[in-house]
DNA sequence: TTGACAATTGAATAGATGTTCAACTATAAT
DNA sequence: ATTATAGTTGAACATCTATTCAATTGTCAA
């Protein structure tokens, strides 16, 4: 197996390393996805949508209200959270309920939150 | 409480719920560091550092090999990781080793990994 | 059917960000 | 000392993205 296998502007100091780890990968493509999901919930606004929506249903008016931004901004945002499936939405007369359509988010929270507080300790 | 309260561009339709979504929402600053923490995971090649070095601790030309990614490119984005203490690094000789420093990079790519491959069956 | 309000949408703008390139530092070997 | 390799860093560039603004749709009430 030659060092030029794999197209880098370095060689590789550790064939073994590299080989293992190459091994243990998964494909590009689930990197792709998680990546994907986890810049979801790597932004201020979404990340308060989702919370705010784990503890109620609520309109786009009530949302915005709750974080204090316009209509349009948070409809962009749920446009986003509900074309992948993060959040559903229900019709009633003129208003749209949102809620959340994901069972992993509250989860994630918690493991962020915890990380978020162990490292302030060390600070 | 005037529904002027809160700077918006549109009515509260629900005081009750956005009342009591705003109790329970943690302050901003929370927020923030939340969003920051999981937008670090929301890239692909920072995703498959963190992912790698879970499975071997490693030098800047192994990982740049192993994601057929230039040295510099890797090296920023180490310093990216490092900077918010997620992966640490010990000098050997000419090599710069580095590996996580963080308990729950495994298990928050665990939960994404679980939502990724759920999502996959609805489709 | 007209007006009012909830919500969505597309275009535009401004800000954030990842990679490249080139220059630089650090260490080891000759 | 000189050379080679590992790694870092700053600037520049291109791309992405969140918000704003304006226009539009959908629903209800008068």
């Amino acid at each position: 197996m030659s060092k030029n296998e794999f197209i880098c502007d370095c060689n590789i100091i550790h064939e073994e390393k590299v080989k293992d780890t190459l091994n243990k990968m998964p494909n590009a493509n689930l990197f792709n996805k998680l990546a994907e999901f986890f810049k979801i919930l790597g932004d201020t606004t979404r990340a308060k949508i989702l919370y705010a929506l784990d503890q109620n249903e609520m309109c786009v008016c009530d949302i915005a209200n709750v974080l204090g931004m316009s209509k349009s901004s948070i409809s962009h945002q749920l446009g986003t959270l509900r074309r992948i499936s993060i959040v559903k939405c229900r019709r009633e007369g003129k208003e749209v309920y949102y809620s959340l359509d994901d069972d992993h988010v509250k989860g994630l929270f918690e493991l962020g939150i915890e990380h978020i507080v162990e490292r302030k300790d060390l600070k």
